[in-house]
DNA sequence: TGCATTTGCCTAAAGGGTTTAGGCAAATGT
DNA sequence: ACATTTGCCTAAACCCTTTAGGCAAATGCA
């Protein structure tokens, strides 16, 4: 019989898009080869157990995500660039949901310092550039950019604004009006006295 | 032998136990068992099926925060309100991480309709009410308010600020600031031309 | 109190996912 | 053509889920 002609990064391609298909949970060793057409245990010479498969997925979701971020944010500033931003998030959470559920995995400490993770900070950074805040101020609206994104993206995706009207789409954009207006007018730290 | 008192619901109370102590995704019907020191194939004269203990610890959090919710509002208006729901939310989810993910589960139309989640609709609505915003945009208030909360709680909870100064601790009152002056201050849908 | 019924927990068994050990055959290099 | 490496296999153990059917404890009724 010849050969399958598996790799780990065909197990992981395919378990992202069995992630999008059928779930993030329902990615499993046992799935995987069923669509490979092989006996499971043939899969744990290219990855080393079920929770591994799951972070490659995962690392993938983030350096998708990450890519996909900086093409958006070239060349833009200002509120072009956080409209480019958001959409990105909620585009890709739409179009793989299996994906973005996946790149909300806990990462071990040495994979979260080796992911895109971080580059994820650095371009909600970015854009704060084109306001005008100084830390801690700027990491405070990082939190809160990034509360935002995934929040909305989150429930959009868990069906949270399906039973009330207008549809998520409207108000998206307006909630992005509303994060640039606040952010150029973010208020001050109470004086504390 | 004498017998186990099993119950639903103490399955569920134990379940929700189990879900903040060891993960919601460590909660099964055998670690459950275990829990009671009784057989597996007991549990199932109470509980449907995995599913379902998983859907009735969902709904216990729902109601569980929904309470909180109306306790923390009752006589505050505004941003004390504001403050007041939002701590409801950080705190629960900080005090008991496994029920709070089992509010994310995905429900069923009908549990999802008899759950405790319209209540929390209501009670940001009922915050928004100290702030002057009409339809649609206290709809789209609502889904901000909600994504805030909701994205914040899990980012701090899956350590995403773990990695960066100030403590999430210092960021969350100034996040509060920050949407209460743009409640006080809420954008005007830009006029298509 | 004694007996019948209900209820609760049990054993048994089948099905699926995970993981390791060890084997044979296909691909690769000389 | 042959030796080595590599890839996929069988076999087996372990855990979780779920159903079927049984026995004993609790409960209700005379």
């Amino acid at each position: 019989m010849p050969r399958a002609g598996l790799t780990t990064e065909r197990l992981i391609q395919a378990g992202a898009e069995l992630a999008d298909e059928e779930g993030f949970d329902q990615v499993t060793v046992s799935a995987l080869a069923r669509r490979f057409d092989v006996r499971v245990a043939s899969l744990y010479s290219h990855v080393k157990n079920s929770g591994a498969l799951r972070t490659g997925i995962a690392l993938l979701a983030l350096r998708e995500l990450a890519d996909r971020g900086s093409a958006a944010l070239a060349g833009r500033s200002g509120k072009d660039a956080l409209t480019a931003l958001g959409d990105v998030y909620r585009d890709y959470a739409r179009q793989h949901p299996g994906r973005y559920a996946a790149a909300q995995l806990r990462l071990a400490p040495e994979d979260a310092a080796a992911s895109a993770g971080p580059r994820h900070s650095r371009m909600i950074r970015a854009i704060l550039r084109g306001y005008d805040l100084t830390e801690p101020d700027q990491t405070h609206a990082v939190r809160l950019l990034g509360s935002v994104f995934h929040g909305f993206v989150t429930m959009e995706g868990g069906g949270s604004f399906d039973h009330s009207s207008p549809a998520a789409a409207e108000t998206w954009p307006r909630i992005l009006d509303a994060l640039d207006a606040l952010l150029r007018n973010w208020p001050a730290a109470p004086t504390t006295p």
